[in-house]
DNA sequence: CTGAAAGCGCTTACAG
DNA sequence: CTGAAAGCGCTTACAG
């Protein structure tokens, strides 16, 4: 690659002119910009980033830490900051942990190591526990680790709130709740206002996925339930395959209602509890330039979720 | 941030011996090590990869230009090259064109800018040439715009060919396409081999959503019609939705075969043409490998699509 | 086995 | 308006 030397050189300037000419943030004679720009043009020159970040003791980049690229959320995530980043002269770096803390751990480092300016992360329960001097901002996502750093989440309690009194006020009693281990109360405490029954729960951590179909192949089998309560992707593909396996039909036989808004929850019209992700994006990038520009203190914000009303949640008459 | 000075300090030793610890390639006394080590750990310390970069010369990054996270596809490519590039030490740099080449051209200008050592970009129609000098290697993926770079593809011919012939031994015989123009030659190869007329082709590009709505409807209304053929993702979405809309199933009242394997495919059990997306990523990640570690030449590759047989193409009797 | 010195390609006071 | 010089934090011959 040329450097500016080597433009300097065949402009008939010093590399320091070169610089300017790139900033911009000096003026120069029109005449020596023109023969700058030309010489570089001719060279093929682009500053070089690792030196100037260096000498200016700033990056420019912004590091996010992803646990998976098979979820469409945090992709969604990584493309809205890149572009709204984009805008304001960062760049977006993205690494993947694969939900393995060792491997987060090394990518947070490898980010620290870049120099980003700010690094964001989703804390994993059994993450390792950050020490770096206080000089990189970290930003936590959907999960808490440390209390002194950023942290934007969605409110889950509230989301399985409303998603239980969506139900409950549709008429249903008899629901099973899929996942949403760490949203109970919500859970609990729509029933407990609308005077109804807790909802069963099943819980599958640790299962395989031959378990998990066959539990569900028996409650469903069972025939009790009035609705389904699917928390995730996962749990939601599960019981929308055993529930075709086994010809039950929604809204028809049962009433299906699931956290996240997938495209195939799109496809296939389901009722969910979707996230409003771009407003947590939003939030996201107005806090990475407030801490990296201002200087500002870290701050904590929930997002809370909605009902996205599609056909496969139907209303029944109450029973007791 | 602390630097290797420091660390030198407080270990009692140059900053030459500091870099030694952490590179690891030159012997030292174990206990100056791990004087060094100590002293490092004391002050979270960690090699700035801006300078040892700038020093070295290499930056151990590549870069991958994507257009849109949107698209699970490139997403899927993104997770496993990063972690196969992980294995061997590099970095893997993320950012989005979003299809628009003037972006893309940013982009490819930040990641020479930033010293990636090898950059993959999916050629746009409209990308502009790129102008770099030749220490960086360039990887074409999904389009190729200048012939002396390296490029790799999914065998878009192929791929059309073998599913127009499964449909042809179905015994379908009057077939709607939709989408798919660069790959005409394949569907009409496939037919005439079977000696069957060429199938119907619809094109979408410039119309907006409500138009396709409307021709598909229509298209489905004229019942004359006995399989449907979508070429990726956007048409599938749409064309399936106008069956729904107009109550027409799988595979009972119409065939259906969609080009590309996606979750609401097989969430749906749709017959698809998938692509061997793992096996071309790992040849992606040997290509840049041996680019940037061997100063070997660029070369090409293609990957042959494959049928993935499930429940929405029946057999119906061949009519002439 | 360890250190002093030069230099990677920039930026930025400091002069003029 | 432009240049010479110092220095960002490393690495790497070159000595010893």
């Amino acid at each position: 690659m040329a450097t500016s030397k080597d433009v300097a050189k065949l402009a008939g300037v010093s590399h320091t002119t070169v610089s300017r000419a790139f900033r911009g943030d000096v003026k120069l004679r029109p005449e020596t910009y023109d023969r700058v720009m030309q010489a570089a043009a001719q060279l093929h020159y682009t500053p070089n980033f690792l030196a100037s970040s260096l000498k200016k003791r700033q990056s420019g980049v912004i590091g996010l830490v992803i646990c998976d690229a098979g979820n469409p959320f945090f992709l969604g995530i990584a493309q809205r900051l890149e572009a709204m980043l984009d805008r304001r002269g960062y760049r977006l770096m993205v690494a993947f942990d694969g939900y393995n803390p060792e491997k987060q751990h090394r990518m947070l480092q490898m980010m620290a190591a870049s120099q980003a300016q700010a690094i964001i992360y989703m804390p994993l329960a059994e993450s390792l526990p950050l020490q770096f001097d206080s000089s990189i901002h970290f930003i936590q996502l959907f999960g808490k680790q440390d209390s002194r750093l950023s942290y934007l989440d969605f409110d889950d309690y509230y989301g399985a709130y409303t998603g239980m009194k969506y139900l409950l006020e549709m008429g249903h009693r008899r629901i099973l709740v899929l996942g949403g281990e760490n949203r109970r109360q919500g859970f609990l405490d729509a029933c407990s206002e609308a005077g109804a029954e807790p909802p069963q729960f099943y819980s599958s951590p640790g299962l395989t996925e031959e378990q998990v179909a066959s539990d569900l192949n028996a409650y469903l089998n069972q025939g009790e339930l009035t609705a389904l309560f699917a928390v995730g992707d996962w749990h939601g593909r599960h019981i929308y395959r055993a529930m075709k396996n086994n010809c039950i039909h929604f809204p028809e036989d049962l009433s299906f209602l699931m956290f996240d808004d997938l495209q195939w929850t799109q496809m296939l019209d389901i009722t969910v509890i979707a996230h409003p992700v771009d407003e947590l994006v939003d939030a996201l990038c107005g806090e990475v330039l407030r801490l990296v520009e201002d200087e500002g203190e870290p701050s904590s914000r929930m997002f809370k979720p909605y009902l996205i009303e599609r056909s496969s949640v139907r209303r029944v008459s109450t029973e007791k």
